[in-house]
DNA sequence: GTCTATAAAGCGATAGAC
DNA sequence: GTCTATCGCTTTATAGAC
């Protein structure tokens, strides 16, 4: 049985870029179809669900996306220090540097969060708990690790809007380079404190 | 003269909650009718520039309250640790401990960015040089004041996206509450370098 | 599969009676 | 000032020709 062949795959990025720049609700179909050069017809025929079946394929594609290229990886780094390194590059290269804002972040902020729950938890939900587990196998206690690993989700997120309101997406690679940095140091912290008690 | 009276001032509040829950896009004329008990007659009435002006005015007065509530208290502080204390506070309280969203970073991360610029830059522009300006008067320099000002405005956001997302609102006051002892200790470490160095 | 046409509903804004 | 009625437009989604 040959797999039926669609182009959901090719429509996707562009479906990404279009609830990115305009939301969920601002993203009509009129733009959609003139952005991907597809009728409505053919449209409702890649995703019967609508729009709703659409922005949902673009969040399962990021979920892929982060699974692949930030948390496996973080996960089966050699040593901590070039999974967090890794997942920082990765992170840099998925917000362009700034220029691109986090379609979960704002949907989070909006009604769309209602529309996809289960989608925006588990994204927030899912990078915490990988960073606080890693965390944790290199020796942070469950508690502090957490904190940490919220920390860095919060961080990212809020260097998004900043960047976004003052149309200066430098202050994205800035504040990832503060948090680099201060990961770095609490890390140091808290496995220093460790050692120094046994 | 004496100064007209209207009705603006009774459904600003109103107006405030409506844009947080549903966005610009989101809040219909019809939900604000609903909400305020106003016609639609007595809605262009009192805004004769319609949606815009009502967004506008909440900006406005979201402006006057920050002005009002946290940096003129926090400039005018006897010192910099109760100043600080006092912008943490009234910034939970505004926030309602984590159950309300930054109706301006919901807009910057959206389409309404680009319909109040000028509101959205100011907002953080306002919040981040005010900081900065009292960080330097009690002695730190001028560039890690911006960065530990940046770090300020960006993790209360961050923290207000994550609470959100997560429908967890209580993690906005622990993000705050480690946001208040990381500043605290930045600050020392800052000023007692500054004091080795003489 | 890909188009056009159109349905059905909702939108912001306006006009005019009272 | 406060209503109702309605305009003109846009929206998502569907139907049907080809």
């Amino acid at each position: 049985m040959v797999e039926r062949i669609t182009e959901r795959g090719d429509v996707l990025p562009l479906l990404s870029e279009l609830f990115r720049e305009h939301g969920f609700e601002g993203t009509t179909l009129a733009l959609i179809s003139q952005r991907t050069g597809l009728g409505k017809g053919n449209l409702y025929h890649l995703f019967p669900g609508g729009k709703q079946e659409m922005a949902e394929a673009v969040l399962a594609g990021i979920d892929a996306w982060f699974e692949e290229h930030v948390f496996t990886p973080l996960e089966q780094a050699e040593s901590l220090e070039s999974g967090l390194a890794h997942m920082f590059d990765a992170v840099a290269e998925y917000f362009r540097e700034g220029h691109r804002i986090c379609l979960v972040g704002a949907f989070a902020l909006s009604d769309t969060r209602d529309r996809f729950p289960d989608r925006v938890q588990a994204y927030f939900g899912r990078w915490i708990e990988v960073v606080q587990r890693v965390l944790g196998r290199a020796g942070i206690a469950p508690e502090p690790a957490l904190c940490l690993a919220e920390e860095v989700v919060l961080r990212v997120q809020g260097a998004l809007v900043l960047a976004r309101a003052r149309r200066q997406p430098v202050l994205f690679r800035r504040a990832l380079d503060r948090l680099r940095e201060d990961l770095q140091r609490d890390l140091d912290f808290q496995l220093n404190n460790r050692r120094r008690r046994r």
